[in-house]
DNA sequence: TTTATTTACGAAATCGTTTTCGGTAGAACA
DNA sequence: TGTTCTACCGAAAACGATTTCGTAAATAAA
């Protein structure tokens, strides 16, 4: 079946293109009995708009753009459901790109969202992200953004996270209320807010304990490829035999720790205790099973969305300058008790 | 910092738009001296090009859509990366939908890329479609079209899946050998490919052991919403105690096997053996180990979005009218061994 | 020198919409 | 009767690129 421009179209109905543009807005200028027509002949002749066109002319391209670091990550997958469920609605296209936390490629993709190919951006930055200079120069072109989970700090801009200073301080202390003596926080980024806030927390609920450590060695960085951090945590979980109690700052990391305290015969909870910043749905059915702190991730995504569609729309979106907030929950379970 | 559009970079160059444009696409009926001017001005004055613009005068998108069930699936995650990388490679763009297993949405998302809109299009369908008139329909507007995984069979078109009859067997036999006497299949669709295939591996394989069951009997459907689901697998879990083998035809089915027998107190393996097609990479640290057949499911992707490209340059993919099969890998853990 | 050929560029049409700005008829009003 | 509104519709100019075709100058071939 061959598909028909509106010219086309036109001419069958023997009117002009712009009345039957406008028939098929559903202009007040047309009859209702000229509408009915188009809209059959329409329907007749398998018309469908060409988008590009319409997106050059109106300025508008009805699309925006995620980027985000990985998608093989609960977290993400979540959030990605929760951006879509209302774009979808709003019948908006979503473009996603992936940058594997390399600020080279974010800043690609950054680059190319200023050529007017979407109407509003949602970003988490990548753990290598220390300056912010592309994302502004997207701003000064007033395209909204709204950043999700992993913000900008410097940047001013609409921001849905969640209490990570406060799940950081949190996770520690029940480490400490389990009887840990040493206890390592294990983090993927020295500049990431998600990870230093959540380090921070950590770092204040041992010292309150008596049981403070310098920064460098409280803290374990888990930079390079996965099979790198695998080999990492192996070593630490190996050598460390003084570590009775770890934090992991996001969701691939436990399971590192995890599959390490397998293959080394280390027991869990008995030897050291794990609790992870993580959404994992097996986490209640792991061996053993895993304390977690729990982002509300779909309502993260579908919140920085909504922000996104206001902002869009010129509007306020209604929340002052401060970041949104949406709490995680500890759940404890038996990799963090006795 | 204001953007520029061709014209005023012309005016600028003194030069006509027709020389820039050509200039910029580096054609050979422009000298090098005025392409270097050319380029120079575009970075100074900070053009970039219009993607709508180009794409209508083109009629090329640059742009590929993926429908898929839901993302929250490590499979679909881990297809995703592969398609981004092969995306990536092409500088193309990558539009994501999710049709939540919901037939309504997959045709209405079907028919909007008919607009033009893309180029090209990956599909994993969903559990409820049984007819593909509305991908025919696509397909007979010449865009390329390639099906990964969730197949529908009766289209000819370019498919990439895994060998899912053969891994229905092998998995039957495994609990078969480890000496289970009642088992059970799990499915979410009586129409899709990947379930009935599966299910027919399993069939045949208990068959050929004397242990042959009414189909009705053999394969328990898990329609509905997922909390449905979980409700139905405990009641199965709760209520039958003959059955002492499962194999979950996709990875959500495993995770409520194991949730409901923690909460019954069922013990796996030893009342119940479980093996699932899943590409879960918590499998070896789940309580117990989880026996699966894993999916090649980053090179799934990969391989679907390799093809597409070679279709989209008007090729044809070299591979016969067969669909490419990448097999999947039997990893039996503690969850089927006695 | 004359005639082809190449090289380098520009004018204008084109892609398929949307939107502005008129314009014509008939109804309503004085 | 003349005037002002409405209600509908159309011509044409955008939007920002690409591409075809034409042409002038420079070079090569005769």
């Amino acid at each position: 079946m061959r598909k028909t421009n509106i010219k086309e179209l036109a001419q069958i109905l023997n009117l002009s293109v712009a009345t039957v543009s406008k028939a098929l807005r559903d202009s007040h200028e047309i009859s209702e009995q000229t509408k009915k027509k188009v809209l059959e002949a329409a329907k007749d002749f398998n018309y469908t708009p060409n988008p590009y066109a319409s997106s050059l002319r109106r300025k508008k391209s009805k699309t925006i753009a995620v980027i985000l670091p990985e998608v093989a990550d609960n977290f993400f997958s979540l959030a990605i459901n929760g951006i879509q469920s209302i774009a979808e609605l709003k019948g908006y296209h979503v473009l996603i790109y992936l940058s594997h936390e390399s600020f080279e490629i974010e800043k690609t993709v950054v680059e190319d969202c200023r050529s007017g190919r979407i109407d509003g951006l949602l970003i988490s930055i990548t753990s290598e992200t220390q300056s912010a200079g592309h994302i502004m120069k997207l701003q000064s072109e007033n395209i909204p953004i709204v950043f999700f989970d992993r913000e900008f700090e410097e940047i001013v801009a609409p921001k849905v996270l969640t209490n990570d200073y406060e799940s950081g301080y949190l996770s520690a202390r029940l480490l400490i209320e389990r009887g840990c003596k040493s206890l390592q926080f294990l983090s993927i980024s020295s500049s990431l807010p998600i990870c230093t806030k959540r380090a921070q927390g950590f770092l204040d609920a041992i010292a309150e304990a008596g049981m403070a450590k310098k920064e460098e060695e409280a803290i374990f960085y888990c930079t390079g490829t996965h099979a790198e951090t695998h080999e990492q945590i192996r070593n630490l979980v190996a050598n460390r035999k003084d570590i009775d109690g770890m934090v992991a700052s996001v969701e691939r990391l436990a399971i590192q720790v995890y599959l390490s305290c397998h293959e080394l015969g280390v027991n869990i909870p008995h030897d050291l205790k794990v609790i992870a910043f993580s959404t994992v749905e097996t986490a209640p059915i792991l061996n053993p099973s895993l304390s977690t702190i729990t982002q509300p991730a779909f309502e993260i995504g579908k919140t920085a969305a909504d922000i996104l569609f206001t902002l869009m729309d010129g509007k306020d979106y209604g929340y002052s300058k401060k970041p949104v907030i949406l709490p995680s929950v500890l759940i404890e379970r038996d990799s963090t008790k006795n």
